[in-house]
DNA sequence: ACAAATTGACACGACTCGTATCAGACCGTA
DNA sequence: TACGGTCTGATACGAGTCGTGTCAATTTGT
């Protein structure tokens, strides 16, 4: 009866308005600090430690490089540049994208499903680290928080560890 | 290249197995009762205080009665029955249904993603109310939880209260 | 008794998603 | 400079999803 039309996922480019849940900028699900980003790219093929070209990493995902361009282009995914435009796959975008595979194959959510489940598990994690924070000096309290938190995260029954 | 193929929504049947993430059984998520919008419809068909059956629902909700059966098919609602087998939709069942059609239809998520993120509603409800059980005696650590907990409610902008 | 509900099946149009291909331009290396 | 790979942007296809609609046969509520 009602019928109208959604921004659906297609209609969605990164750039103009609308950006359902605000994720914050922060996109890797573990912010423990593995000191990656491009360096020295010594090499015939450009891969050097973890980074791969779009080619690379899409061998090694089993995936079509036209998918993980399309996850670019919906903003589910941010891979760095070469000083051209040579897309530059971390081990983080890679793990990334598996979850992405997960969310999607496994249990079945689309995109936008996909988007608004990343989009929590920032929010989830950022608040946990947030409450950490201002409960600094109630060490019995943080315990608490950390093991339910640890919980929730378990309840999504993920393929990450977190 | 890998494509396999997945439980899909059409495939997943109430009954059997799988059911993603253990949804707890307590399914509302504003539990602030604002004494709804319609009123009492004195009618000649069934309707109780806040009580329809599937066709007065689905004149509420301005949507097919055939969709209300689908997504009780699919374990998203689980309106109440009569002696016999009639469907009865209460006004939380009518909530239930406008939260899940505002993620299917405003934000684009499938059924499945709808699914996942009934899920994830009820544990990070769950969780809260845990963890404020175990903070019991700490009414400053219960103040922060419940700030936090509800920026996270409020970071999946959702149109519930909570 | 009768209207309206039930289940189950099937089908439709519109949309989604991964994949594929094309063109023309640019990048990285030899 | 030449050449292979990547870039952007567009278009297209098959298979799947989802809301809606209809049909038949049965059961429920008044």
């Amino acid at each position: 009866m009602s019928q109208q039309h959604r921004p659906r996922m297609e209609d969605r480019r990164v750039t103009p308005g609308w950006m359902p849940p605000p994720r914050p900028e922060n996109t890797d699900l573990s912010p423990t600090q593995p000191a990656d980003t491009e360096e020295a790219d010594r090499d015939a093929v450009l891969e050097v430690q973890g980074v791969y070209i779009i080619s690379v990493a899409a061998r090694i995902l089993d995936m079509h490089p036209q998918t993980l361009r399309k996850y670019e282009r919906l903003g589910l995914i941010n891979p760095g540049r070469t000083i051209g435009m040579l897309r530059l796959y971390s081990t983080e975008d890679i793990r990334k994208v598996r979850l992405i595979r997960y969310l999607s194959d496994e249990l079945g959510l689309n995109l936008a499903g996909v988007q608004f489940a990343l989009a929590a598990f920032d929010n989830m994690s950022t608040i946990k680290q947030r409450i950490n924070g201002r409960l600094e000096g109630i060490p019995a309290a943080q315990q608490v928080v950390q093991e339910e938190m640890n919980l929730l995260f378990d309840s999504l029954n993920l393929p990450v560890g977190r």
